[in-house]
DNA sequence: ATGAAAGCGCTAACAG
DNA sequence: CTGTTAGCGCTTTCAT
């Protein structure tokens, strides 16, 4: 059954080497002598093995991908990307869910350096220096997509700006009192920035984010929301307009107050942060800020290949991109978009990210 | 750089195979002996190299998974139950997008061969049995998920019983003129089952299903879906109730109602299938039927698993799961979740499904 | 419990 | 343009 480069050989009538070259085009072969390889192939149902040249090659056509978890949609139009700059250099895709975990990131990232992979992106749940230095190797660049890393390759959004887009926008609609929801531990870099953005912003507006107002959430799952309203609920005087980091965070925000009959915008105005594809056909469609997903996912790629290939000239890669707001319902700038207004949302997107 | 088990072997004064064996385990080793083995492996930062194993055992530690889209969050749960079978066994997942194309599909499962692959599971977009039979491989197993497969292994979900489940609901309520939304080609079996079941049990319920109120989508992005809200915007005679294949093409189709001024569900009752992720917190909260993904995933990788190291009998697996309806608001049998009715809906699901 | 020899399928390097 | 030689890193016999 194991059909060989040597089989093919011998009935094609030439060396084995001649084959080989005839499918991997590294060396010209004559068109005639290419003809019958590749027929002698195709009658013995002859498959390269991939594994055999990856031993050769000391590498393996896949790169790697750890995100924290593909039920949050934000990961997938940057799987898009990856896939797509990935199919153009013949090279798979392992995906890999840390669930936020630092120690299955360095599973996973293990395994691909057993696995002798080209190289592998990675949206790390904490950058932590010691956790980063422990992924960092020379055999196999790794490219930070939606995080900063100071020393390696990354591609991301500047989400200082992104925050104070947010704070900006509430203030303009008139509220003093704004909380925020938050989400992942100090390891959080991308939250962090926000905050700060958001904070500051704030605060050039004559505002203060006091700390009472600011609930934090473990991770950006459903549980985790209802807990944060719950929290919210529970405050003896309410902020007006509330910042939430994540736009899935929100999802589960806004239903639970909308539950304890608290209505969104009307009394809690809620802005999220993403701009995930189902934002704008929630209960309330979400004000958020949009990410250049995509773009993150084919830059980040783009790099790790150009890292693969040892074309560029070594210098780190530090992309910044910009963050963009999107004004939906949900935070009050709009009317909301109840049956009695039905034709207050005519647009629909399709774009990628 | 590259250190090898001989590097260890030198270090740890002992033979490269006491090293090999040191890490797989396969043969007992001196617990001495592997104590300096192991110290001698990490002082050296050695990493064992899965693909010279995997040259030797002619087979990798890898799975692969060809779903149409990532973006469509029904295959979510289904990966993630795919991805905590595969890490039991010690095997990685690589995920491959078709986008519904067949000639996709085979390109994946062409590279999953030449990468000589444990085995793959698969959604395929069509069922056309000279594309599955050029699929079949005696060398690497092959799962079928979500759909059915008379000539290998398949878990899926009885869409027959789906279809009639929508139907007798529909009837229950008191629709008497009911239309249909339903995507992909004849070569979508799952729809097709679900068509049939819907249609026989309207049939038996004194209705029919007239092939005007019958529109067709390509696919179940959003494009399609605001194309189907189109069609039936311009139907002469419009049916009271509509079942829609799919919740991803439910969310565009009620979107595009909506904003052209048509009521869900007082002037159209809607119900989709899938009961993804999102049905729940839509701006109509949609009535569905939900299918055990997570236990499809998972019992379709078990089989997969069985396949791989030969373990089963050998006879076919048909797995045939039930599926089961969720009445939310979009049918009209609740009352819509407008903001006036907060209460309404306080359930909030987290199943892993 | 440990070792020696042989080979998995392919391709780089060097001929011719 | 084609062939020969050697070896990628590991694990399987078969010994000891």
């Amino acid at each position: 059954m194991p059909v060989t480069i040597r089989d093919v050989a011998r009935r094609a009538g030439v060396s084995p080497i001649t084959v080989s070259r005839a499918f991997s085009g590294t060396h010209p072969v004559a068109e005639e002598t290419r003809r019958r390889v590749l027929q002698a192939a195709e009658e013995l149902g002859y498959v390269p093995n991939l594994v055999a040249r990856g031993m050769v090659h000391k590498r393996v056509p896949m790169i790697g991908v750890v995100v924290p978890e593909l039920a949050n949609p934000f990961f997938v139009p940057i799987i898009d990307a990856v896939q797509a700059v990935a199919r153009e250099r013949n090279h798979m895709v392992v995906i890999s869910q840390s669930q936020s975990d630092p120690d299955m990131e360095r599973a996973s990232i293990n395994q691909f350096r057993q696995m002798r992979m080209a190289g592998a992106l990675i949206t790390p749940a904490s950058m932590a220096p010691e956790h980063l230095r422990s992924l960092r190797d020379h055999d196999m660049p790794i490219v930070v997509v939606a995080r900063c890393w100071d020393d390696g390759d990354c591609v991301t959004v500047d989400d200082v700006a992104g925050g104070r887009l947010v704070a900006e926008h509430l203030l303009r609609l008139g509220h003093r009192r704004i909380g925020c929801v938050a989400h992942g531990g100090p390891g959080n870099v991308a939250v962090q920035a926000r905050m700060k953005g958001f904070r500051s912003a704030l605060e050039a507006g004559g505002c203060s984010l006091p700390s009472e107002w600011v609930i934090r959430t473990q991770t950006v799952r459903l549980a985790d929301a209802i807990q944060a309203a719950e929290a919210f609920l529970e405050l003896s005087e309410r902020p007006t307009a509330v910042f939430v980091t994540a736009d899935r965070l929100a999802i589960g925000f806004i239903h639970r107050l909308r539950a304890r009959g608290v209505r969104v915008p009307e009394d809690v105005a809620v802005v999220g942060y993403d701009d995930i594809r189902y934002a704008e056909f929630l209960e309330v469609p979400l004000t958020t800020v949009a990410l250049p997903k995509y773009e993150m996912g084919k830059r980040a790629a783009e790099i790790l290949f150009e890292r693969i290939s040892e074309e560029g000239d070594g210098k780190l890669y530090r992309v910044l991109l910009e963050p963009k707001l999107i004004v939906r319902a949900s935070c009050g700038a709009q009317p909301a978009n109840r049956q009695g207004h039905p034709f207050a949302f005519e647009s629909v997107s399709e774009n990628p990210s």
